[in-house]
DNA sequence: TTGCAGCTTGACAACGTTGTCAAACCGTCA
DNA sequence: TGACGGTTTGACAACGTTGTCAAGCTGCAA
């Protein structure tokens, strides 16, 4: 900016009002300024000028996820995104991969950087960060995952975990299923905690024990889940349903009913939706979620927030009913 | 830290010492600090701290890409955050659809938050102020694409879109295809230029001629090129052999396929891995790309120039084969 | 006691920008 | 001519931090 004013034979704070586009310079000096800045290919620097005027629009926001390959994460992202990009907001994000020192650190690296909000999917891990940061007046919307901050009122957008699994269990059992496996994320996360509840009371509402071998839980990449859930179904007698309480588990159990020839055999539904779910044989059923709508509203609610909006806390807990595209509509009798 | 430092009873400079963990501070000033910046839930403020040690570490990388919803992209996102990541690095990560002005406006907003450097997924929009940016000393490594700035030593990290292209469509050769219809991207988009170059290349050298019918491109979602498909393999005659040159296209011709009851008898290859590929039936041949790993080393790549690195553009151009799962060794005289 | 070295501490400038205010300039009117 | 109002311009402080340097303190040797 020095330079640019030493260019144009003017002060720097002349430089500031033009490259601001404020009111009351002369043409004259506007265009000596201007041709000054493309001369020497002037950017001004946001962080300086953020630094100085703490009270300007917001201009970062932090997004702390579980894993950005995971594609439910990267559509909340694309959905937080969509949201920013119309209020010039830049999204700073991150993944944990599901390691509490590295949420941790996430959430302090982005408070340093002085995000002006956080939209977080979190296992708990900062939850005395966030809580402090909180108090100190950063609004945090959580995503995915509800956090254990007691006497805190949150904003939250998440699917209804326990009522998708309830609805998936159930449709297993309309259609004659009574021995029904369950392959979820680790029960220590929320999300599954919740999943593994719904699959438990669909069963117990229907008077159906859930045998403890037939639960199955961890944290696994889809590839690790094909193996795991192939040597599983090696064993006889096979549950005549599964139901994959997770996106990579899904993706890992069709993989394993594919290559053991299962797929016509054992129902399945899963929990969220994956691509090709309709153009595998037989097409297979969920219960979808739409992150990208999630990250949008996360995203809406947070700017609300920035705006001024100082109201109680906003639950968004959305439901979805099963799709039916066949696999989870077979059968126990079927061949086996 | 005027407060700390108050609440302490030190000067704010002593604060500073303490919270940078210098050597020289006396262990009973350094706990009177420490308890005030825990009483206080005091955070240094990295935007000043960069703005006054421009001579630091590198703390924040931009990445440009087209959208984060696309598993190659969020892939690419993944392998830079893993890198910066031990780097203690964060990334400022923004998808342009495409969109020209997008993509410029993204770049401008990065160089003004002075990003240390930039990965950069261009198509082309933001080839001047890139360029520019670039003399200022800004380091920046093109991924996918080849940016059209001439003269310029670039560091660049792509798969081989044309030997990619040319290997699938010989694959389809091998087994006998000569009628074979193209699905791509938009013809103005670098990688799929090349992609179209190396089919029509392929077919060339087999002595075969590409009709004008059977090259269909465009920028679409993966739902839309289900439809485009759909009622292309309506007509008569069909091609007896579908080559599809990204992710999206590649979805879309399974789905469509898969909807015309025609997996069986049309022969397909796609270029980029998808999810499931070997659990449709039949499995989908393709040439896979690791974009996971393009984004590794576009990172490093861009770490060893912060570190210093001069010497001359690294370009790492790479090569894959066909995966064969069966789709692309359908013969042409399949049942119809 | 003095002098000096070594450690601890704080005052002040600087990073690049914007906000505040006063100075300089212009034209107009009495 | 002088006073006045309005416009344009620049000097300077401030944002929250770190780098530089000097001042103050302590302990030890002369």
């Amino acid at each position: 900016m020095r330079d640019v004013a030493a260019e144009a034979g003017v002060s720097f704070k002349t430089v500031s009002r033009v490259v601001n586009a404020e009111s009351g310079v002369s043409p004259n000096l506007v265009t000596k300024v201007e041709a000054a800045v493309a001369r020497l290919g002037y950017r001004p620097d946001q962080r300086a000028r953020l630094l100085r005027r703490s009270t300007s629009a917001p201009a970062t926001i932090g997004f702390v996820m579980v894993d950005v390959a995971n594609i439910f994460f990267s559509n909340l992202l694309r959905g937080i995104e969509e949201v920013a990009m119309s209020r010039q907001c830049l999204v700073l994000a991150g993944s944990t991969e599901g390691v509490a020192d590295r949420e941790q650190q996430l959430i302090e690296t982005f408070v340093e950087r002085r995000v002006a909000g956080l939209i977080v999917v979190s296992w708990g891990a900062a939850a005395a960060t966030l809580r402090s940061e909180m108090r100190r007046g950063t609004p945090v919307v959580f995503v995915d995952a509800e956090p254990e901050i007691p006497d805190l009122d949150i904003d939250l957008v998440r699917s209804d975990h326990r009522a998708g699994a309830t609805a998936a269990t159930r449709h297993l059992l309309a259609h004659g299923h009574t021995d029904i496996a369950y392959f979820g994320d680790d029960a220590a996360i929320f999300s599954s905690r919740l999943r593994l509840d719904g699959f438990r009371q669909a069963l117990a509402d229907a008077g159906v024990v859930a045998a403890a071998h037939r639960v199955v839980t961890g944290s696994h990449s889809h590839h690790e889940w094909t193996g795991i859930i192939d040597r599983y179904l090696a064993a006889m007698p096979r549950p005549t349903a599964i139901f994959t309480a997770q996106n990579f588990v899904t993706l890992g159990a069709v993989r394993a009913l594919h290559h053991r020839g299962l797929r016509d055999s054992v129902a399945h539904v899963g929990l969220d939706d994956i691509d090709l779910a309709d153009a595998v044989t037989p097409g297979l059923s969920v219960v979808p979620q739409d992150p990208r709508d999630f990250g949008r509203r996360a995203a809406l609610q947070l700017f609300r927030r920035l705006d001024g909006d100082s109201g109680p806390g906003v639950r968004q807990v959305i439901a979805s009913e099963v799709i039916a595209r066949g696999s989870g509509e077979i059968r126990p009798d079927a061949t086996r």
